[in-house]
DNA sequence: ATCGGCTCGCGCAA
DNA sequence: TGCGCGAAGCCGAT
């Protein structure tokens, strides 16, 4: 049965999703409901524009959703660039088709101190946007907060199950798995979605075209005249919902039914979902996603992937919203301080800088295929990132050093860096959400992994030669 | 090929 | 207070 937005279903979800991130009330005279589109790119699903629209509809309001890229970002370069771009063009078609106002602006150069959306804000009668911990998203939200004379409220669409139900940083994913599983069927229950009944009149939407940026354009052209690194190029994977709903249903298809063992092979393409990257930018929703494997295999045999997208993607948030310090060790338990001061001394057997690294020029040919898949991609095999971080932890003087290289190495080249699972899956590599295991040399506790013994696992040798060097083919 | 020990602490049962 | 258990490991004994 599909809910209407106005049941208590669909309200409760969005109290829980909801925060205040200022104290002030709603603008007397404003002309519109400003959606700031920071970190869920579509308009399924997305309870940000969910809340937006239900103010809009109270207030007898338009809406307009609005998105922004500056060339400030940590990183900023021509593969996140392009892949938010190429969605961007296909959400303002998509809104053209069903009644919603949407506009992109680009901000160029670093010296242009134009804002937009402050500019937007003052016209508007309350501001909505995404409650994201990572890629800087809570910052600029809480900079905007302070600044403008009108409420200001996050929403989180990120998790199947709102994040807001788990207060506490949980310890492991055997603790939060019981009780996301207990809520998982009914926040699967389909809400759905209606523009607001308020239109936006002709002369409104044009009085407020300002750095509007004509998405049907050459979008590489407008990536390059960016002040920004192109020293990163553009991800082969097609960016946007039709791409992402294409891929989900392959994989479901294709792979949900062997899916326990085909995960495991690095060298099958077609092994993994490959939807980290649509994800991360809330191209689509997990919980579509989460349905679709469910309809393809049903309930036992989609358990393994649901576990990876629904406990460990949920417990990755819950640590960045419950713990600040997620990029930094200080966010590891005391199990793991213990043993890093332990073996703070130990004699590394090789230490490789941040751009020895970079440039996949290791000893070790497993690893340098690992690093390429990352450079080529944007992407690295599940498998293949637990021993490519695993091993930078060996590689490198401090563990602190590993750590800032690994989250480097990710925020600038994967197309999920700065992802609450991007954060996640690097610190597991120093032992959080794990348990320790038999005493050794620099791995203290940690569990330690070995690339040489990937070779006895897993076909690392097919999975070496797909990423020699010059074949950059997906 | 399989098994246990390595080692910790949460969260539940009692 | 005790006890079971845990993303994917490693190593040595049998």
């Amino acid at each position: 049965m599909r809910h209407s937005l106005t049941s208590s279903f669909a309200d409760s979800q969005l109290a829980l999703r909801t925060t205040r991130a200022n104290l002030r009330g709603e603008r007397a005279g404003g002309e519109f409901v400003l959606y700031w589109m920071q970190g869920t790119h579509r308009l399924e699903e997305n309870w940000a524009l969910r809340c937006a629209t239900r103010e809009a509809d109270r207030l007898g309001l338009p809406l307009l959703i609005h998105q922004g890229l500056d060339p400030t970002y940590e990183h900023a370069n021509d593969r996140i660039h392009s892949f938010i771009l190429h969605n961007a063009r296909e959400l303002s078609r998509r809104a053209d088709k069903t009644g919603l106002r949407y506009q992109f602006a680009l901000r160029r150069r670093r010296d242009d101190d134009r804002r937009t959306v402050d500019r937007l804000a003052t016209r508007a009668a309350l501001v909505v946007t995404d409650a994201v911990p990572t890629a800087g998203i809570a910052e600029r939200t809480m900079r905007l907060a302070g600044r403008v004379d009108c409420r200001v409220v996050t929403v989180e669409s990120h998790a199947i199950v709102p994040a807001a139900l788990f207060e506490k940083e949980e310890w492991a994913a055997r603790t939060l798995r019981p009780k996301i599983m207990a809520h998982l069927e009914h926040a699967l229950e389909p809400v759905s979605d209606r523009p607001p009944k308020a239109e936006m009149t002709e002369s409104l939407w044009r009085s407020l075209e300002v750095d509007r940026l004509d998405l049907e354009g050459d979008l590489a052209a407008e990536v390059a005249r960016c002040d920004i690194d192109h020293s990163v190029p553009p991800a082969p994977m097609v960016s946007g919902r039709t791409a992402a709903m294409a891929r989900l249903k392959a994989f479901c298809a294709r792979t949900l039914p062997d899916y326990d063992t085909r995960r495991n092979e690095p060298a099958d393409a077609d092994g993994s979902s490959r939807m980290s990257a649509y994800l991360h930018f809330g191209q689509v929703s997990a919980a579509q996603v989460a349905r679709a494997a469910i309809a393809a295999v049903g309930r036992p045999a989609a358990d393994k992937f649901l576990d990876e997208l629904v406990t460990w993607r949920e417990l990755s948030l819950n640590f960045c919203l419950r713990n600040a310090r997620f990029r930094q060790l200080r966010a590891l338990p005391p199990w793991v301080h213990q043993t890093m001061e332990k073996h703070a001394g130990d004699r590394r057997e090789v230490v490789y800088s941040l751009a020895q690294l970079e440039a996949a020029q290791t000893h070790h040919p497993l690893w340098n295929a690992a690093q390429r898949e990352l450079l080529a991609t944007g992407i690295i095999h599940n498998v293949m990132r637990m021993y490519w971080g695993k091993s930078v932890l060996t590689w490198s003087a401090t563990y602190g050093d590993a750590l800032r290289h690994l989250i480097h190495l990710n925020d600038k080249w994967a197309l999920d860096g700065r992802d609450p699972s991007s954060y996640g899956g690097i610190q597991w590599c120093f032992g959080k959400f794990d348990r320790p295991w038999g005493e050794r040399p620099v791995w203290g506790t940690m569990r330690s992994m070995s690339l040489d013994r990937a070779y006895k696992k897993f076909d690392a040798a097919g999975y070496e030669r797909r990423w020699r060097g010059e074949e950059l083919t997906l």
